[in-house]
RNA sequence: GGAGGGGUGGCCGAGCGGUCAAUGGCAGCAGACUGUAAAUCUGCCGACGUACGUCUACGUAGGUUCGAAUCCUACCCCCUCCA
């Protein structure tokens, strides 16, 4: 986004379309609305999880479309939709979190989303669902909300036929009830804000739908709906997941390097349409770098992988990944000093070890470092030449090699890898 | 409540007294090839010991036996059919 002040301009939901966030809307007249003038629209975020992943990604991108093209964005916390557990897209009734949980969750998410939408040319306006949720009698919602509600309808949403009509499931009322949370939370938002759009995931179409529903009945509102697709990669596995877990957005959990890293082992058959969906440039520059795919500079991945990791982590950690992964990969550990190895892999998991006497088992090192599981993997790795210190393969039989202080880069650190992709640091302490 | 079937390593799934740390498949890890991709090929894939080995493991607890994942007993759990 540029500085200086946002217009109002048309255009946003054909921009949303060519980007393939779009599933369906409640109404064909939606584009109409939105070129006419500015609205107000939300998206909600439950703090079932410590963080967002990259799957919410495409919701926040969603929002950030909607600021540039001037409109007013309101990002939602679930503080209380959260307690309650949304039905929708789950195949069976969840746990409860302890409030505390949810709490500390929402002040993290409400942090990460911050960080995506903050934008000073046009702000965004924050709420937590918390607020008029957690205060709300169950006498005054039965009869104000629940009233406007048909259990007949109710039962035929996907989210909730899906549950009932397995019998080794089932859904609890709690979890029944939530769309009519969700449904409140629109009304909310529609009255203090004005706000005329609710926007989602494909699996939130129900919950949208008895929101708009419920404006119509109780203001005689006109509300609209928009769900995004649900994000599938090329080889029908689930999006945002790695072997190590989710990808989240919290550097605590996946770090600037491996959130980069995610990003540039794209498959070559989903990288165009990560580029509509996840980053800004514009239509000419995503076809020029799509036209590159299969070559192997992979210019339409590191593309991708910048402009993500800058978005989410900032620029200064998306250089940073860079320069790791470059350092990486191409193996030139050599003639770098101990203080530029520690910055470029600041994110890279490293142990303390003191070095007196006669150094450290190379093979008690990578079991310290979390590179290899056991002692016996870790012999095993050196065995099939996995393992490299400070860039230089360990030759097969030297499964008893020992680490001495003598080889750590300026006396304080030396670089461990396992195969290509794995990493760790071994300094002296 | 009655009858039957079953619980094996991350998952699926063989084994049904010794040769079983347990066939095979999937997943995973590594190597080669490449582009930090895909496909393919090769190796590895319980822990500890460089190896011979030791320990822990076949739902749980006992028992029979020189020896059990395999046989017996009790218990727990799951599934199918009948009420």
């Amino acid at each position: 986004m540029t500085d200086g002040k946002v217009l109002h301009r048309a255009g946003v939901l054909d921009e949303l379309r060519w980007r393939g966030f779009v599933h369906q809307t409640t109404s064909e007249e939606l584009g109409g609305v939105l070129d006419a003038g500015p609205i107000a629209l939300y998206i909600g975020f439950d703090p079932t999880a410590a963080s967002l992943h990259v799957g919410h990604l495409v919701q926040l991108m969603a929002l950030r479309h909607f600021q540039r093209y001037g409109h007013q964005v309101i990002g939602l916390v679930g503080g209380g939709t959260g307690m309650i557990g949304d039905p929708s897209g789950k195949s069976e009734e969840r746990n409860l979190q302890t409030i505390e949980k949810i709490a500390d969750n929402g002040q993290a998410i409400q942090r990460q989303v911050s960080q995506v939408l903050d934008a000073p040319e046009n702000p965004p306006i924050y709420a937590n669902n918390y607020d008029w949720l957690g205060k709300l009698s169950l006498i005054e919602f039965l009869r104000d909300t629940g009233k406007h509600f048909s259990v007949n309808a109710m039962i035929q949403k996907d989210s909730v036929r899906n549950r009932i009509e397995r019998d080794d499931v089932g859904i609890s009322f709690t979890e029944f009830s939530y769309m009519l949370l969700q449904a409140r939370d629109y009304l909310e938002l529609f009255r203090r804000h004005g706000c005329t759009l609710q926007c989602g995931g494909s699996d939130q179409w129900g919950n949208i739908v008895s929101g708009t529903d419920l404006i119509r009945r109780v203001e005689g509102g006109r509300a609209f709906g928009l769900t995004f697709n649900l994000l599938v990669k090329a080889d029908g596995q689930k999006f945002g997941k790695t072997e190590k877990g989710s990808v989240f957005l919290a550097a605590e959990l996946t770090s600037p390097f491996a959130f980069y890293q995610f990003w540039v082992n794209a498959a070559d058959d989903d990288v165009g349409r990560y580029l509509r969906l996840f980053s800004f440039r514009p239509r000419a520059e995503i076809e020029a770098l799509e036209a590159t795919v299969g070559q192997p500079e992979r210019a339409a991945q590191k593309a991708l992988a910048y402009d993500v990791t800058a978005l989410v982590h900032g620029p200064a950690a998306a250089d940073q990944a860079i320069k790791a992964s470059d350092v990486l990969f191409s193996g030139d550990i050599a003639g770098l000093s101990a203080a530029s190895l520690e910055e470029i892999f600041a994110d890279v998991p490293s142990i303390a070890q003191s070095f007196d006497g006669a150094g450290v088992p190379l093979v008690d090192a990578l079991v310290a470092t979390g590179l290899c599981a056991s002692k016996g993997e870790a012999r095993r790795q050196i065995e099939q030449g996995a393992i490299r210190v400070n860039g230089e393969v360990v030759a097969r039989d030297q499964v008893a090699r020992v680490l001495t202080a003598a080889e750590l880069i300026d006396g304080t650190v030396a670089v461990l890898k396992r195969g290509k992709r794995n990493t760790a640091l071994v300094r002296r302490g």
